[in-house]
RNA sequence: GUGGGUAUAGUUCAGUUGGAUAGAACGCCAGAUUGUGGCUCUGGAGGUCGUCGGUUCGAGCCCGAUUACCCACCCCA
């Protein structure tokens, strides 16, 4: 059997590639807008990074990276030999903890410097089993912003995914944004307890998972599907109830602008991000219907520790992601699909095999100029030659047979109109640049309906 | 990591209680139109029925294993 791409990894067929670019630049074009200037950081980065950055108990973390090790450390960890921290490499889970260690290391906010507002965008890897709306090599793109702890900058990162969402065509009333506050390191630790108590006060009615939870992160209590567990979950203390003043200031500012701004938000208490780096603001932007059980499309929120946890100085951040996939599926339930079609200026078709040196002169001639030409590489009839140029959407086709290359001409028509010219071979760019209407410029598909 | 489902042509799928040469639609190729696309008509090519093993006179169909994909749990974008 022929060889397959591995699991959970799919491959971004033409149609596809080239949605996925215009996805990008519609992203970084907005995000632009809002100061965001774009960042690359290596996929793969030391263990320890993710480790202390995202949280040695997280999911993520303690059973979803892929190792990336080299040959022969590989053949030292499988004889029992130890191998350099160093050398402990992971494929990035999510692009958060790289870029605030780029930040650190490249000093890109320094002391009483203005805030980095960074984008990415790229793959991510997580050894997760797939199913609908999760790859194990799947696409995101974030922003962090690096330096500034006030709330509008907050509001205006959740302001701009809505508004990109809506850009590239996700109906607004097919998603819901939710917000919560996590609270700081000052009120956090008695409204965690609050929770484990909660739940230990309720133990019989719990599941075991939650009380397990209870444990290791009692919030996460909060997530639990389990009808039974989130219905007592509904009793439990709320966060809101526990936030200290900063906090509470804090979070009631990010709802003002929000609503300034016209974005409908609800309020869940219960959302809480699954990594460990969050603090303050956190958000979820969920589709409601088409989505399978992956319904997050984007999420994010503050993090205001997570510079010190990798190393660097006090640093206070906020980011989110939103993963490409999720979007187009959410895209194509609303019946938003992406143009599959290509379009090429000219296409040269050859009426026999004697013309065909003059017809490649010609098609470099024409690429020279600027414009998209292709012929046919297969030794195919003129008619098939015709199928072929309509298949790929030519604007025009430049026949070439022995009685115009005797008379140093070619014929030109115009696949739209059916008009057909006479021209000079000489002339051939120049005309063809008006014939066909506007040359084809090698960007993005449309969007339609 | 744990469950459930699926696997037949390039694609989407039929295929009866196990029976002879495994079908359709679309797509592809060719011709009708010997130097001209889309529409139409005619013809053609294309299959190790995922893989390995078992039951049987006989397996696309039944059984076992295996692989892949899909869906869900878990978790997250």
């Amino acid at each position: 059997m022929a060889l397959q791409a591995p699991e959970g990894t799919k491959d971004l067929l033409p149609s596809e590639a080239r949605f996925w670019e215009h996805f990008k630049q519609m992203a970084f074009g907005i995000f632009a807008r809002y100061g965001y200037v774009p960042i690359e950081t290596p996929v793969f980065e030391q263990t320890e990074l993710f480790v202390r950055g995202i949280g040695e108990a997280t999911d993520v973390v303690s059973k979803e990276m892929f190792q990336a090790i080299s040959g022969e450390n590989l053949k030292k960890l499988l004889a029992g030999d130890p191998i350099k921290a160093k050398s402990r490499l992971s494929l990035r889970p999510e692009g958060t903890a790289g870029v605030v260690r780029a930040v650190v290391q490249n000093d890109l906010v320094p002391q009483g410097g203005a805030p980095a507002k960074l984008m990415y965008a790229g793959p991510m890897f997580r050894a997760e089993r797939p199913q609908k709306g999760r790859l194990r090599q799947f696409r995101q793109i974030g922003v962090e912003c690096l330096g500034a702890d006030a709330p509008s900058v907050d509001a205006e990162a959740i302001i701009m995914l809505m508004r990109f969402y809506g850009a590239i065509g996700i109906p607004l009333p097919s998603m819901r944004l939710l917000v919560n506050s996590m609270g700081c390191d000052s009120c956090r630790p008695a409204y965690r307890e609050q929770v484990r108590a909660f739940i230990l006060d309720h133990k019989e009615d719990m599941c075991d998972e939650c009380l397990h939870r209870a444990e290791i992160n009692p919030l996460r209590a909060f997530d639990c599907k389990n009808p039974h567990c989130s219905s007592i979950m509904e009793d439990a203390p709320k966060i809101t109830d526990y936030l200290c003043d900063d906090c509470r200031d804090h979070y009631a500012t990010v709802k003002q602008y929000l609503q300034v701004a016209d974005v409908d938000f609800v309020e869940d208490t219960r959302l809480v991000r699954g990594l460990d780096y969050y603090t303050r603001t956190v958000f979820e932007v969920q589709v409601v219907d088409g989505m399978g059980s992956q319904n997050a499309i984007g999420g994010g929120g503050r993090y205001d520790k997570l510079a010190e946890e990798v190393g660097g100085r006090s640093t206070s951040g906020l980011g989110f992601a939103l993963g490409y996939e999720r979007c187009v599926i959410a895209l194509e339930a609303a019946g938003v699909m992406f143009s599959r079609d290509n379009t090429l200026d000219v296409f040269l078709a050859c009426v026999d095999d004697s013309v065909r040196p003059t017809a490649f002169e010609l098609l470099q001639t024409i690429r020279d100029a600027g414009m998209s030409a292709e012929m046919d590489h297969q030794h195919r009839s003129l008619k098939s030659q015709f199928k072929l140029a309509d298949k790929v959407h030519a604007r025009t086709v430049c026949i070439l047979g022995p009685d115009e290359v005797a008379e140093g001409k070619v014929k030109v028509r115009n696949m739209g109109t059916h008009e057909e010219k006479l021209i000079d071979l000489e002339a051939a760019t120049k005309f063809l640049g008006n014939f066909g209407g506007m040359p084809y410029n090698g960007v993005m598909p449309s969007i339609e309906e």
